[in-house]
DNA sequence: CAGTGGTCTAGACCACGTA
DNA sequence: ACGTGGTCTAGACCACTGT
């Protein structure tokens, strides 16, 4: 394959390029998370462009996280283990003492149609259906947030059909169905503990609990899911970095 | 001046030693917000580097947002205007309907001595003080949030003598002190509102608000303020994209 | 037109990890 | 010793901006 800079109509800077063409196979399934991509001499080759062409948009993909890149080994898809899920998407921090992974407890799996809010945030068709699974999450012995997640059924079909739903969803996503978690975007206010909140967070009506609404979309910028999340921040918070 | 990558004990990339080089005399008020730096190559041969080297490194800071790169006319020192700030520095989104500057209304300015979290965020020295200026904040007509900040004495002189403090304080800082912001982190938590909030946010006692704890940090990642703020979340929510 | 940053190339050498 | 990514250089050409 060979690339080249400027086309009759619009000019698209060849490292772009490649790094589309690169996503595309990623997304089809050519690399599985965690294993090595060729060389940079040797994608440089294939495409047919230099090698330093290759380098930026590795450079850029592994800014955004989609790519690992280890000096003396090589360039490999990254992998959702606890800890990269803990440091890129998720924000809650204990106020005091140590950070730990999240535990959940399953409470219901359910496929339904969706609300409007769904249907939005997941960009459903007229007759899509969602799976609804609805948990708690522990931080150490302490319950920590309730949550609701809503995945499209096309996205994961079977879904009911896992044993049992493991804490990291997102490892089990790429796993599964080769779905890609690249980016989210929430939204946060602080609301009331309503009856169902006061219920299963064992809190008083009205507490206040940070409600945090998160989409998350794949390699395509396709949103695969949709997450409510109630969640107690007395011993806890929500950390936020602008730079 | 002439660097080199390999001295005797610990290798640092050229680049990196360029980008604190260029950082030091931004920090030492060479360039001021708004002006042109030298070119590529005049900078090249100002640190005795190629031209890709100073390149490198002044790609780091355009992604870092201290510099702006426009082709075709120079490199350039960020600044302040408000659209950066609303982009850059300002979370809060309307539920529905066009962003606005968060118009600010000055309640109270004074010094005194800092409370813990104060002395803690702000790493003040023992005998240090700080002024504490506290004041609303309106999203066109609607009553936002209320806030105070804490900035230390020594880093900002005769602020008390200031006219009138403007809502974009990032710009005054810039002007009247060469300090520049470049980082912040917040911590969040929803909290119920205390008599004060009450009282100052026209809403009923133990009302849910969003608490944000902000430190910002300028170019020496000082930390130069902290800031304490109580948000309606009615209307508004706090967006936060992790990627 | 001249000057700036943006892209692309080719090649040399360095640092790191593995064998 | 070898292969990988990381750094650095030098130079060519392109795209954008202002004169």
């Amino acid at each position: 394959m060979v690339m080249s800079a400027d086309t009759a109509l619009g000019f698209r800077p060849l490292y772009l390029q490649v790094r589309e063409e690169i996503t595309r196979q990623l997304a089809s399934g050519r690399w599985q998370p965690g294993t090595m991509l060729p060389s940079e001499q040797e994608l440089a080759r294939e495409l047919g462009v230099s090698q330093g062409t290759v380098r930026k948009a590795l450079d850029a993909m592994t800014a955004e996280r989609i790519l690992v890149r280890r000096q003396g080994r090589g360039t490999f898809v990254a992998e959702y283990e606890d800890s990269r899920i803990l440091f890129q998407f998720f924000r809650f921090f204990p106020d005091e003492g140590e950070r730990l992974f999240p535990v959940s407890k399953v409470l219901n799996l359910s496929s339904a149609m969706p609300n409007p809010r769904e249907r939005e945030a997941l960009a459903l068709a007229e007759n899509a259906t969602v799976w609804r699974l609805s948990r708690l999450r522990y931080h150490g012995p302490e319950l920590m947030l309730r949550e609701m997640l809503s995945l499209p059924t096309e996205v994961f079909p079977g879904l009911s059909e896992i044993g049992e739903i493991p804490n990291n969803v997102y490892r089990l996503y790429s796993q599964h169905w080769g779905v890609t978690v690249t980016r989210i975007a929430e939204k946060l206010k602080a609301v009331p503990a309503d009856e169902a909140d006061s219920a299963e967070l064992n809190c008083s009506l009205g507490t206040p609990l940070l409600e945090v609404r998160r989409t998350a979309f794949d390699l395509n910028k396709r949103p695969v899911e949709y997450r409510e999340s109630r969640c107690l921040t007395e011993a806890m918070h929500y950390a936020s970095d602008l730079s």
